[in-house]
DNA sequence: CAGTGGTCTAGACCACAGG
DNA sequence: CTGTGGTCTAGACCACTGG
């Protein structure tokens, strides 16, 4: 054997790579198991195993119980896209943050919120709607709703300074959530307030969190026309 | 100490989550260094290490080297897309999937393309474009360059019956790429093909890949009206 | 049943960056 | 300089699951 050492785990994890990348082991093929790769790369086969799943992470093997590892024959191409504070969003391209507050009631939602957030029909939440901007210009418009029976205090928060969006995060715990990614044409008020054409397509992100089994916020952002989110793979 | 023992990562994990959920690790606190908590949980540091990489792999967590461990101020939410081939898209949903090619020529792209491809302006490229159906209805619409150059075999597929997104993986290696999603508005000839009215908000996806140095494919999916990704949280 | 990955342990050394 | 996380090792046992 003249394969040279290999000392870390990211080097075995290049090596894992180059040899899928080099047909060496092809889309389906099955790969020698943890020990012998431990004992050909001259390191522990812990060493081998945090390569491997790390590896396995990005979808590239597939790994199984006694059914050992196999390069992927369609690797799932895992996007990991940062969702950050709007206000950090803006400020990291280097513009200025500014922000509206456009609504804020206590109301009973429409069904179709209730029922996304598993609420009682006639249980008024919080809503609140609001303006972030990007050196003046409209940015994104967010409709929110938020269970006061979670975080009480939000009910002295006027919301007028200080978005939703961050005052939450720093006060409201959630246990998990759920976000979806869609396209939706501006109606005329959506149109108004982000100062774009009717029926504009808008990037459009819906979020619900929930702190263990209740609903904390259902939120839905809607971006400026030209918006795009990106990440690499 | 009557903290009872932590027998793996997983349940490290789970009592690490619980103390900054239950505000005991309040956001920015810095928390016990791993040898302090593998003496408190009764396990190895290994064991801790593996759990607090995890979380902090999640966002809730920035770790540093010498400066410590600290709860994460803005927990910047990290969603993980998975994108599939569309045909697995479609029949893991229940549908049945089929494809129709609409275009294939080989002819120079327009600089927009040649330049994020960074190939030569008067380098002819694949130019294929085609038709994804669930239940026999449009779903998405797929409009990709491919620079031959790569896996000149390309050439002798017509793409009839197979969808470039597979030939693709299957047969082109890569080794990065970049995804960026927005929502565009449907022109007269998309809408005629995805059968949606003019100027319906699409979803899109634009992806480019990359082998080394030398873009594989730069391609464009348009999806019909209404449709969205998800993932949790 | 038996082979594979999953994980734990104890101890060690190292790389990095804060002070 | 020193404390912290990052990682490696060798060996061990376990959990799952394919055959």
């Amino acid at each position: 054997m003249n394969t040279p050492k290999f000392r870390n785990w990211q080097s075995v994890q290049t090596e894992v790579l180059r040899r899928i990348h080099a047909r060496e082991w092809r889309p389906g093929d099955l790969i020698p198991n943890e020990a012998d790769l431990a004992l050909e790369f001259g390191c522990a086969r812990t060493t081998v195993n945090r390569a491997l799943r790390a590896v396995a992470e990005t979808g590239v093997l597939d790994r199984r119980r006694k059914a050992g590892t196999r390069v992927a024959v369609q690797p799932v191409a895992k996007a990991t896209l940062n969702i950050a504070v709007i206000r950090n969003e803006v400020e990291d391209a280097g513009h200025s943050y500014d922000y509206q507050r456009i609504k804020r009631r206590e109301i009973a939602p429409p069904p179709s919120v209730s029922k996304a957030m598993k609420t009682p029909p006639d249980q008024w939440l919080l809503h609140v709607c609001a303006l972030h901007l990007a050196d003046g210009a409209s940015y994104a418009y967010e409709d929110r709703w938020i269970n006061p029976a979670v975080v009480p205090s939000i009910l002295d928060e006027n919301f007028e300074t200080i978005s939703a969006n961050e005052w939450l995060l720093k006060h409201a715990p959630y246990t998990h959530g759920e976000i979806k990614f869609s396209a939706t044409s501006a109606t005329q008020g959506e149109a108004d307030v982000l100062q774009c054409p009717l029926q504009s397509a808008l990037f459009t992100i819906d979020r619900i969190t929930w702190d263990i089994d209740t609903a904390v916020t259902s939120v839905r952002l809607l971006f400026g026309p030209g918006h795009q989110i990106r990440t690499d793979i």
